[in-house]
This record gives structure tokens, sequence and C-alpha cells, in this order.
DNA sequence: CAAATCTACTTTGTCCGACAAACCGATAAA
DNA sequence: TTTATCGGTTTGTCGGACAAAGTAGATTTG
């Protein structure tokens, strides 16, 4: 145990990352608004007494972070952090840890298990509105595998925000990024997979409207389940999830 | 449905977006692998053809988002992203939305739960041994409740490694983030805390060894509950995490 | 009077060149 | 063998510059 020391730690940190840390704490204190505008790079040049290019390094910083934005004509503003923008990095992050299907399959079966129950509890009139718009879009576009892909992820998107619980809406999300872009590869492989799939969430949302926990539970299980079966007939369910991601992430940039 | 066209969309991103973008694709394609350099700045305004205050701001974002680090030397070299460096991050958006302790428990309930069922599952010899050795420390310190509940903390992030499954290991950590730090609070302020903590560590380890599922799954229920016992005697668990997270931010940022 | 157009100003994205401090490697000195 | 010294790199920061795009106010037009 050192004594109590005469000199404080001297802060080394460069004044790129010493604009952003500012910038950060003014913002997440709560001082800064999401939607108020930080100023031009200008006039944080002035206030922080250093020079363009250092202020420019410590914006995109934040920028990345997802704690700064530019609006319509480019100017800074705070903002919070979409889930969804975060959820992407840490899809990345587990393609390059090269997890397989198996724990994506496994870990999904808990978060969207979770999920489901939560919706079948708090759902309101509105979620359910959704849900059921979603539905009536999937019944459209059955027999394209592409749109009913999407319409999939949405729907267990939807579901997630129906659950009120925000943690795991976050928590279900990166996973849900890398499982979901396989379901248009099933469901154009197995044959009755559109049709199960939108079986299934015909059911998800019935056991919702009547508020029947074991039913929902029940049925993403049994949703899951299907996706597990299809995905087994085109791969092996322990294959790295990284080949797979790198196409999803060619189609998304192309739109 | 427009005419198969004639020109590819133009890309408008500005030149530091493609110079970050570019050195991504190179990592997430395993090109450069993690540990791999990535070369001087002086070198990549010569590859890109752009000057090096853009490069910098390319670099700025990869850093910001994990896949770029600087070695001692602050040379340039590609990296894993660090589950832990994201989800505070995560942890940060969860703040800024408010979230509730509420919404934090449910979540933990889940993601902790069957966090431990994988782990009695497969966790191996050396888990076992490294929870064996988390718990010795934990009841050497039993007094100290900072210290526990940096233990407490740690033990359940040996059991998510002990799951084997990172995609739990992942979608759990930003949750624990935010819900461990009370635990110091809630140790210090309830009779008994320390040792009810000890004593779930204790029969969680146990079930463990015996592979019992039901066991395991039956004591962390016991222990969350616990926690959130404990909570409700200090504050409502449907307070924003805002303050206590503040707190701790502060607290960790002094170290 | 309202709408459209033009013009002057601001802001961003990019570039250029420069320099001090830190770091690396190799050689010289103890 | 260890220590000290000395160039050569590399990073972090700086000042200034300019084109493109956006903004806003003034001006023309219907």
């Amino acid at each position: 145990m050192p004594a109590s020391p005469l000199f404080r730690r001297i802060d080394v940190a460069p004044a790129y990352q010493k604009v952003a840390e500012a910038i950060e704490r003014e913002i997440v204190s709560g001082r800064i608004k999401p939607g108020d505008p930080i100023g031009t790079e200008h006039e944080l040049v002035r206030q922080f007494g250093v020079n363009r290019s250092t202020v420019r390094e410590g914006i995109r910083v934040l920028e990345e972070g997802g704690l700064l934005r530019r609006d319509s004509s480019r100017r800074l503003q705070a903002c919070l952090p979409r889930y969804n923008k975060l959820a992407t990095r840490l899809s990345r992050a587990l393609v390059l840890h090269e997890v397989t299907f198996r724990e994506l399959f496994e870990a999904s079966m808990t978060l969207e298990v979770a999920s489901t129950e939560s919706a079948v509890e708090r759902a309101t009139e509105e979620d359910i509105a959704e849900l059921a718009g979603n539905l009536a879009r999937s019944e459209q576009v059955i027999a394209d595998p592409a749109a009913l892909a999407e319409c999939d992820a949405d729907f267990h998107v939807l579901m997630a925000k129906a659950s009120h619980n925000r943690v795991l809406q976050l928590a279900r999300e990166p996973a849900a990024q890398l499982f979901f872009p396989t379901t248009e590869m099933i469901v154009s492989h197995v044959p009755q997979g559109a049709s199960r799939l939108i079986e299934a969430h015909r059911h998800l949302l019935e056991a919702i409207r009547r508020r029947d926990k074991a039913a929902g539970a029940q049925w993403i299980r049994r949703h899951l389940q299907d996706w597990r079966r299809g995905f087994e007939r085109v791969a092996s369910l322990d294959r790295s999830v990284e080949h797979m991601y790198m196409e999803h992430a060619k189609a998304v940039r192309r739109k």
C-alpha cells in the first residue's frame, strides 16, 4: 500500500481523446440532450483550443460510438446510440470470433423465448396491431423468400419491442442479426418452409392476444426448431457463422 | 419495379469512411489476421492516395470499433474486438435510454439462468478450478464489500465462460456490467448479504461439479432473488439505472 | 404579395506542409 | 555487458488552404 501520493497521476491521453471524452461526458451526464446541436467544428476548435484536425478525430470516435451524428445538413448533434447500430458491431465481433450456428441457435432459443414470454404478458394494442400488420405482409410475400425472410426478422424485432424490456431487446439483437439472414436460404430450400413460418407467426400472435404464455413459449420453440431442422438440411450447425454473414453483409451494402 | 439499371449507384461516402471500410473488409474477411501489422500511416497514405488527415480519421473509426489497435510502440495492428469493450458501449447506451433495474433484473434472470445451465452441462476441469479459485478468494474478502462485489462479478463472468457459448457470454455482458456494480451497495447494507452470496456461489459450484442442472438453475434464481430483495431495501426497481452507473463509472475511472 | 432565383456566407471534407515528442535501431563508451 | 548517444521513423498536433455543398438573405419575377 503506497503512502498517500503527493502527485496526481498525470493524464497523458492524446488531445483528440480528451475532446471525445469531454463531449461524451456532457452527453452521458445529460447536460446535452439527444438532438441538441453540438456546434460547428470551428466553434469546438475555439472552445477546446486545439486544431480542427484534432477536433475532427475526436468527432469520428463519438460518431462511431453512436453518441454523435450529423443531421441532414451535416451539422453535429447529440443522439441516443441506436441498439441496431451497436448490435452490428457486436455481430461483426461474433463473426470474427468464429462463433458457430450452434451457439447462435442455443442463445437465440433462450433469448427469443424470454422475449416472447414478456411480449405475451405486456404487449399493448399497438404492439399487437404492428405484429398483425407484419403477418399480413408476410402472407402477401409468401412466394418471395427474400421478402419473407425480412418480414420474419421484423416480426421478431417487433416481438422484442412488445416485451417492453429494452435490455432483452438489446441482448437478442446481435444474435438475431446473424441468425435471421439464413432464413431466406432455408425458406427457399425447404418445402413448406414458408407456410410453416407463417403458421408459427400466426400462433404466436394468437398466443399474445389470448395472453397465453405457455402457448407462446411452445410456438416460439417450435418455430426455432423448424429453423434448426431446415438449417441442418443445408449445412452443419457447427459451421462458423462467417460465410453466411459475409454474403449477407454484401447484400445489405448493395441496398 | 425499375428496369435493369444501366448504371451502378455511385458511392458518395466520404474518403475517410472508404478508408475505414477498405481496412475493415480486409480484417473481417480474414485476409488480415488479428495481430498483423497494418503499416504506418504514411504507407496507408501511399496506398489509398489520400491525405494523412483523412487516413487518420478512418483509423479512429476502426480503433473505436475495436478492429484496430496500436501496439506498445503505437504502430497499427488488427485485433479481435473484445466483448468487454463493446459491452461497455452497450451499457452506456442502456444508461442513456434510462433503462430501469426491473428490466435489468428480468433480463439477467433469463441470461444468467441460461448461462448457468450451459455451464453445468459443459464446464471443463479448468473452468471448475477457476470458479473454485474465485470462491476461495471471495471467502477471504468476505468482510470487504468492494472486493467481494468484484469477486461476484468475476464469478458470473467465469460462469458465462464455462457455458462455452460465446453468444450468451456476449449477450449477458452489458446487463451484467450495470447489474453487478450494485452488489457492493447491497452487500454492505444487508446483514447476511455477504454470507448468502458466498453460499449461493458455493452451491452453484457444487451443482456444476455434480452436473446437476436443476440445482444450478435453482441456486442462480435464488442468488438473483437475493439481489433483488437486497436492492429493494435500498431503492426502487423502477428507478433508472443512470445514477448508480454514473457513480460506478467515476469510481472505475479513478483506478 | 407569393414564389422562384440569385448571391454571399458558412461549414464540411480534403489536402499540403511543418514540427516536436516518442520510439526504434545501431553504434560508441564505460 | 550494460549504458549512453545519435540519427531516422512515426505519431500527434498544428496552421493554413480550397472546392463542394448547404444556408440564408436579397432580388427578381409572376
